[in-house]
DNA sequence: GATCATGTTGCATCATGTGCAACACTCGTT
DNA sequence: AACGAGTGTTGCACATGATGCAACATGATC
């Protein structure tokens, strides 16, 4: 669309691979070193670029403050956060909510386990979407054509042996986890780790976001975290009076 | 430098502010609608804005997977890591890193509290720069004239009763942790909780990254907190032996 | 069904971004 | 010291590509 615009942007996730000087950016963008230094010098304006001792590029730490922001103002995470506390604190493990975005899925809050054996996960980071069951019920949710268009697409990595092998495997499951309302992943993506999760719900019924309860396997067995079930729905489906009671993504509350 | 990147740029930290549609947008660039149409599109391709089911824009989600690289890319943050677990491990605070980047000092790695009663704060958000003893460190190691100069320009807002009140007292700070070699912050960002921090320096002696331990009042007094000291400037040093001794912000390990 | 607000497209104009070539600078080499 | 390789930087002529306009589409409101 925007040439400039364009290459300027095409420099961020190859910063993202690590730092790189001006004549490296400027062949991977095959663009004249000029070119190239104009365009950093002005996302180094911005903070989105940082140079640093070396001379070399790096991504700047506008962008953390940018991806802070907008985690914070997001409607779904700022209802739910008190439902998600609250439950972590009648349960004691760890709380995740989850957004589909674009062919990925991602943590946009958590609540960590009192328990001393965590799990690893960030705000932000992109989740094992074929096996997460936060992520089943995001993608469960999608019309029937984007949902197949989005499955084929996708590469299923085995990270254990219960991992979603395949397109049709996944579409399977993702047909039960519409029909049952909730999902599950049991050692799906971490051997000894298992999640329940269930969908929040917008004005319009379409999912709008997903929790789920996770616990590794020394903590509860399966079966125990399984127990939670009905209170993880509950919770969910408490989020989801409140989010869609008011401000259904329609009217901001200020401005 | 590059007026179009420059304008595409400009909206990033707009959408932060909220989601807007085309028009709010074009106005407050000071540009067409359809110029604005495109930057957004282009935008949007890249993942940077996203375009929600009411039409209007809002940071998109390819902003916090760069993010999350771009903190996982940080060699003082990779070495530093497992020191800071260890730290926690021994003592059970929360343990932080820190680093100063364009007048902006940011968490870049957490290890959680194994104490109920925890503190705020997150990955990437930027510190409370006037009063946070990491802040301290990080700037007290600034040349002068770059300190007095970043000490001038900020703001000194009164958190708490004893938050640093203005630039002179501010300067006096840096100077004394800048001689002690350690930095604390007794109450001055949230009254009940305190803070002990030490520096990180690289091969060339400059502070690279600040580490601290918090933890609030009800659970150690700030007596006790200090009695940490020397274990904090040990694990510090640790840091700093594995940081400066290799890659010292010159060489790639890799390419 | 008329009116308004908003998003979208095609196009002519010329401002802006482009690559080039020359220059500055820092290293490491002999 | 002098040299040369590698890299970052500047000024400039050219034409590409970004711009605003005006016309069209869409959909909400009355």
């Amino acid at each position: 669309m925007s040439q400039t615009v364009d290459r300027a942007l095409s420099i961020l996730p190859l910063l993202a691979e690590g730092p790189a000087d001006l004549g490296q950016v400027a062949d991977r963008l095959g663009v004249h070193k000029s070119t190239a230094l104009r365009l950093l010098r002005t996302l180094n304006e911005h903070g989105l670029v940082y140079r640093q001792s070396d001379q070399r590029y790096r991504l700047g730490a506008r962008l953390f403050a940018l991806a802070q922001e907008a985690v914070e103002n997001l409607d779904v995470r700022e209802i739910a956060h008190p439902h998600l506390v609250r439950l972590n604190e009648s349960c004691g493990h760890t709380v995740h909510l989850a957004v589909y975005e674009e062919n990925e899925v991602l943590y946009i809050d958590k609540v960590e386990s009192r328990y001393p054996v965590r799990m690893y996960s960030r705000i932000g980071k992109p989740v094992a979407i074929t096996v997460a069951a936060v992520a089943k019920l995001l993608l469960a949710d999608l019309p029937e054509a984007e949902r197949r268009a989005v499955a084929e697409r996708l590469d299923y990595p085995m990270y254990t042996a219960r991992s979603t092998p395949n397109a049709p495997a996944f579409l399977k499951e993702l047909a039960t986890v519409r029909e049952q309302g909730w999902a599950t992943d049991l050692g799906g993506h971490e051997e000894s780790i298992n999640c329940v999760a269930a969908p929040v719900r917008g004005a319009d019924g379409r999912v709008a976001a997903a929790m789920s309860v996770s616990a590794p396997n020394v903590v509860v067995t399966a079966e125990e975290l399984l127990t939670l079930l009905p209170l993880v729905r509950r919770t969910a489906d408490a989020i989801s009076r409140d989010f869609s009671g008011r401000a259904p993504t329609k009217e901001d509350p200020k401005e």
